[in-house]
DNA sequence: CTGAAAGCGCTAACAC
DNA sequence: GTGTTAGCGCTTTCAG
């Protein structure tokens, strides 16, 4: 090798030098393990202070066979929903002293599967997938070598585990929202049908509905893009269709915002004659729109949280969950359905 | 240990003993050195093929003193401005089959310090430290002991290479296309004084209209937040302030969004009237503005590029660069400007 | 209580 | 052409 003693390599072998020791005996000292007098303890301490010792963690790694770093292979690119993730994700792994190894494989299977064998070259302890694709994706299989963990996205084998928002309930939460607040006549806003976003939040409008013995205006989800210009057309359609309405459920604070401006324009005003929730409280819409939306929270940091920790679990060998984790919602109120 | 033989990990003993060669043969093989009977490595790449041999990233590692990896720092915790930087910098690095190990320290200067010891200790080839406070941070110092590059934040010393956007240029840019679509009276509603991001929109402005023979209308740029409620805010002031108007360059997308929002209900048309330009190509604000957003794009991916691809070259021992590179914006043309 | 020695998985000299 | 050996930096028996 070229580099012999490269620049500030310090190593047990030097600092064991300096303490007139052997390198066995700073490992311990360093590691707090084993029977030293106290005092060689310390001065083991003060020379690899001294020489600003740093232990190698890949010769450590390479013993134990633990690197103590996760992948995270997110499938489409690192997005909106990828950020909180990832900052949960990291809480949790940090905790425990894990890094984390960031793959962007953009929704292309080649990368993945190349990401995948980089990340097993280099031993990392456990994978968290993830990706916003809500509909389901190929497991990576059961005889994968380490842990892994589905974020965000769902893996097509009920044997692996799934952690994932709450569309479902989040959904119930705002449509009972609406109705506490006194709207009977609620709407329903919502995105591309095929999405299982959308079927999941109609699903759980539909049954909060059902428990408060009301029934969908135009007996229908009105489906579109996620986008405010859909919320704006969606709300031209409610103000046309002559039906009375005075409170909507959208699928996205982006529908949200839309349908407020679109129903203000229109002469309708919001609060008073009609209620909107959103759900994401991403900040930018929610605060932004007027007026401000109520909306679902749909936890994604702890959602990562909670998917980093099930991995540390799996990976000391606890009990390896499976199936599906839901991480509840919550609703964040702001003016949008304010009454009084 | 333990765990011995732990479950399907391969080594290159096991490919040499199916092979019925050594170790060092087998190590030949695989990496395409030394000379080798081509039928002996032909058996031997079979032999890893079957056994699903991956080579352990760590024990090569320690020998060659590379990681093949780059930790990237981010000083506020992730957000919409580190996300094309990641994707960026994740392009130019996976290129050379480097990892990225991510950490955020939120600004928290403990976090950092126990970051750069951990990257440190991993042994990162070296670190991209990147984070949204677009003053000056201070530098790690010149004898870190492996290459640093700043990317999207500015090292306060000069020996450090930090890559930033080019707010001056931009603006320079959006008041000239300003200009070219035959707007002469420009006012500027920016963001808090404070930021140089502020400071430096500003400066380019100035230049711009300098050049062009005009001055700024009401002879000084408008400061508030970085929100559409100031956007909206500062439209009311203009339109109240008595001078004609028929341009205005904001100094983002959320704050022009809030113009164009401001002016078309106070009886503007935009672009008719009045042109618009904000900064940031932020898609789910200027293409849901109405219109739709000319707006600066900072190249953030591409400024992760390069930071990458630098950072690679110092790691390669290649002419470190040094001082601030400035990665040039571009314009998006979109409604708010447009003319005829 | 501390030292010596072996070995994690791999590669690069140097023999043969 | 291929095998053998040594060693990257660390930890961990096992002697002493």
């Amino acid at each position: 090798m070229a580099q012999r003693k490269a620049r500030g390599v310090v190593t047990v072998a030097d600092v064991a030098e300096h303490a007139g020791v052997s390198p066995g005996t700073v490992s311990k000292a360093l590691n707090g393990r084993g029977q030293l007098k106290s005092e060689t303890r310390q001065r083991v301490l003060a020379s690899a202070e001294k020489l600003g010792f740093a232990p190698n963690l890949l010769a450590r790694s390479l013993l134990s066979g633990r690197t103590y770093t996760v992948g995270v292979l997110t499938t489409d690119s690192v997005g909106r929903f990828t950020i909180p993730l990832l900052t949960g994700a990291e809480d949790a792994l940090g905790a425990g002293q894990m890094s984390m190894l960031l793959c962007e494989s953009r929704g292309d299977a080649i990368r993945e599967q190349h990401y995948l064998r980089v990340l097993m070259a280099r031993r990392v302890d456990g994978i968290i997938i993830t990706g916003r694709s809500s509909n389901v994706r190929p497991s990576l299989g059961q005889d994968f070598p380490i842990p892994v963990v589905y974020a965000l996205c769902q893996s097509d084998s009920m044997e692996d585990l799934s952690v994932l928002h709450d569309d479902e309930k989040g959904a119930e939460m705002a449509v009972n929202h609406l109705v506490e607040t006194g709207r009977s006549r609620i709407a329903h806003v919502s995105g591309p049908p095929r999405h299982a976003a959308t079927q999941n939040r109609s699903r759980g409008a539909a049954t909060a509905l059902a428990a408060a013995g009301l029934s969908l205006v135009l007996g229908e989800p009105l489906h579109g893009e996620w986008s405010e210009a859909w919320g704006r057309e969606a709300a031209q359609r409610l103000m046309r269709s002559g039906e009375r309405f005075n409170g909507v459920f959208c699928a996205s604070d982006q529908i949200a915002r839309g349908v407020a401006d679109g129903l203000r324009e229109g002469g309708v005003a919001v609060p008073e004659d009609v209620g909107i929730v959103g759900v994401d409280n991403w900040l930018p819409m929610a605060e932004a729109s007027r007026p401000p939306l109520t909306t679902i929270d749909l936890n994604l940091a702890e959602l990562g949280h909670i998917a980093a920790t099930r991995l540390l679990s799996a990976i000391e060998g606890k009990d390896a969950a499976s199936g599906i984790e839901r991480v509840p919602a919550f609703l964040v109120k702001r003016r949008s359905t304010e009454i009084g």
